[in-house]
Parts: C-alpha cells; sequence; structure tokens
DNA sequence: AAGGTAATGTTAATAGTATTCACATCGATC
DNA sequence: GATCGATGTGAATACTATTAACATTACCTT
C-alpha cells in the first residue's frame, strides 16, 4: 500500500482496482470514474490507460475477480456437506451472502451495466462458478439435462434473492438467505417427473 | 411522432423517454445520455430539465413504465389459469419472456445502475408488481409469513432466470421459461412441513 | 558498468456529457 | 389584448474518457 515512491507507482493496476471498488461501494454502481480512481491513486488521469484499453476494461477486471471470489466461496461453502441436497443449499445460501458481504464486488459484477459478452473470458468465468453445483446435481439427477437444469433453477433463485437485496425489494439478510436455501432444498428433492397428485 | 412544429415540442417529455429507451435498446444500458436523446427529439441539450431533474429522474420514469407494464402482464398471464399453482407458474414463465420480449425496459430497471432507494415511488411500483402474487399464494399457504416467503421465492427464482437471459448465462428462452415455470410448480407443491422422507 | 528498450507516467488537447442561468417564446387566462 | 407560467434556447461551467507526444525509469544485454 505505498502510495507512491517515485515516479512510478509500483502497484497501479491494483491501486485503481482498489479505488474503483471503494467508488461503487461509496457511490453506487454508477459512482465510479477513472479519473476519481486516479486522483485515489495519485496518477494523472491518463495513467489508467496503460493498465486497462478503457474504462469498461477495468470493470471486467474487477467482475473476473469478482468470479474468482465467488468460486471459492461457494466452494468452500458447499463442501462444508456431505449430502447434495445440503451442498445445493449451503450454495444458495452463500450466494446471497456474496451479495450482502461483498456489496461493491456484486455490483460491479451485475449492476455496473457491463456487457459481458464484449468480454470473453467473463461469460467463461460466470459459467465456472456454477461448476460448484456440478457434482451434487448429478448425483440428485442422472439425465444430464436435468442435473443442467438443476444447476440453473437453483442458482436462478440464488441469484433472484441476492438481487432482490441489492434491489431493496428484501431487506431481510438472514431471511433472504434461509429462504434461498430452503427454495433450493426444495427444489434439489423434486424430480419434474414425480410432482405430487 | 411530429417531431417539431414550432419552438414548443407539444410532448417533449414522451419523446424523450422514448429516445432513451430506443438508445438503451441500440447501445446497451449505458448507451444512454441526455444530450443524444435531446438531438433525436430535435430539442437543445437544456430542454430535458424543464421535464426531469436530472438524468437518473428519466431513467426511473422509465423503470416506472417497466413496473407498469410488468403488472399488466403478469396479471394477464396469471389471470389465464383458475389453478393457483398454474397462476404462479405463469407469472413465472411470463416475467422471463418480459425481460426478453421489453429488453430496453428490464435493462432501464435492473441493468442502468438505478439506484432505486433514491426514487421513493419506485420501490413502492416494484413492490406492487408481485401483489399478482398474492392471491394465490394465500390460496396455497394459510400462514401469512409463508404466503409472503412463497412470493418472494418464486419472483426471485423467476427474476433470476430472467436475469440470467439478460447476462448471457442462459441462451435458450423457450427453455429459460419453461424452467422457471417448472420451479415455481415445485415451489408453490411443497409447503416447507411436509419435506419427503 | 553502459546503454538501449520497453514499460509506465505526465502534460496537453479533443470531444462528449450533465447541469445551471439568463433570456426568449408561447399557450392560456383575466 | 396584456400577463404569467410553462417550455425552449444559448452560453457557460465543470466533469469525464480518450489519445498523442514526450519524460522517466526498470531491466536486460553486452
Amino acid at each position: 500500500m505505498t502510495p507512491r515512491a517515485g515516479y512510478h507507482h509500483g502497484d497501479l493496476r491494483n491501486a485503481l482496482e482498489q479505488a474503483a471498488l471503494e467508488l461503487v461501494a461509496e457511490r453506487g454502481p454508477q459512482g465510479f470514474s477513472l479519473a476519481e480512481a486516479s486522483r485515489r491513486a495519485g496518477v494523472s488521469a491518463a495513467a489508467p490507460f496503460r493498465h486497462f484499453a478503457n474504462r469498461e476494461a477495468l470493470l471486467a477486471a474487477l467482475a473476473m475477480r469478482s468470479y474468482e471470489e465467488q468460486r471459492v466461496r461457494f466452494a468452500r461453502a458447499a463442501g462444508g456437506a456431505a449430502d447434495p441436497i445440503e451442498q445445493l443449499a449451503r450454495f444458495a445460501s452463500a450466494y446471497v451472502g456474496f451479495a450482502v458481504e461483498q456489496q461493491a464486488l456484486f455490483d460491479v459484477t451485475f449492476g455496473a451495466g457491463l456487457v459481458k459478452r464484449e468480454h470473453p473470458g467473463l461469460e467463461e468465468a460466470g459459467q465456472r462458478v456454477l461448476d460448484v453445483l456440478r457434482a451434487p446435481a448429478e448425483q440428485l439427477r442422472a439425465e444430464p439435462a436435468a442435473a443442467l437444469e438443476l444447476i440453473h433453477t437453483i442458482a436462478a433463485t440464488a441469484h433472484g434473492f441476492a438481487a432482490f437485496l441489492r434491489e431493496g425489494v428484501l431487506t431481510d439478510r438472514a431471511r433472504a438467505e434461509v429462504s434461498a436455501a430452503a427454495a433450493a432444498r426444495v427444489l434439489a428433492h423434486q424430480p419434474d417427473q414425480r410432482l405430487p397428485s
């Protein structure tokens, strides 16, 4: 965290990402500007372009970071259980927790208007986050298509709860975590073929 | 669509909203600027401020429109069925359909970085959209808290599928609609108290 | 150790944006 | 028909992103 020694910064790329995250945390998903981030890093407004093609690219780098962080958190959360259903439930709960505890990362990834299609690595990194669900889903559904659908359904539900919390539709984090986990359990239990009555 | 008659536009507020929507449709959630919208409406860059407090306020107005549109669409969709479970399923499917058919409205509402907390009417309008689920949820869950949880869970799942489609996590609209509806049915069927085995 | 090169910063310029203020025009009302 | 409030205009301010030409430095090669 040496702000500046001489002419060169030494770790500008990181300092800019850090500053950007803080700006998003302070001012919301739009409140980030390269100029202000540069100011906080103590460099000129042109310096960022040595490290990022443009403003979007910085956001994309943060989104990538976000996906990495998600991957490890969700893997750790799911790893805490042996039962596949419980693994899915813990993923859902952890997903909601991430949106709250890492608001800035979550906002950058989903609320800053980043167009992921234009940043090839991003879409793939996003998909990789869902790999955590692969093993438990395949234990619960023999048919590959059914396993994939379960993955998407659990993830969509978790994402919905997380987004609603960030949007203000929901306000109680703990309740959202519990509901997301409960939904995951219900969805995991119930293969479509065996709908009651 | 009278672009301009004399000094006064006649319907500038609407023209600006329309132009803004088109910009979002063409250039993504960030691609909208007051200046460009003004240009398309054929007025000066200062004109919008007679109708909107600032740029955010225009977005907020569009989000309000979006919620209205959602309300009628979802009510119509759910109204097509008598069975409460089927009403929930149709809501979920319609939610996904809205995100695809009205991309610009959906993007403005959820992907443009609008901070809804700062626009009082918006949060309420968002909640009102979920009122469509009230009657079926209460038929399925006697306990008010359980009914509310069901509402939130169905809506979150639908929103997740919709968001994943817009994000590129999913690409097949029809499949997403079917999965969302299927998830809704499973979630509706299964009161937490009666988890199998 | 010397020197060349690529990486990393700086300054200055351009172009676009939001927002405000003083002024212009117009529609409706007394 | 004069007046007033609503709606537009133009010019000014203050940011922002981005680029180009130039400066400094780290590092690699000899």
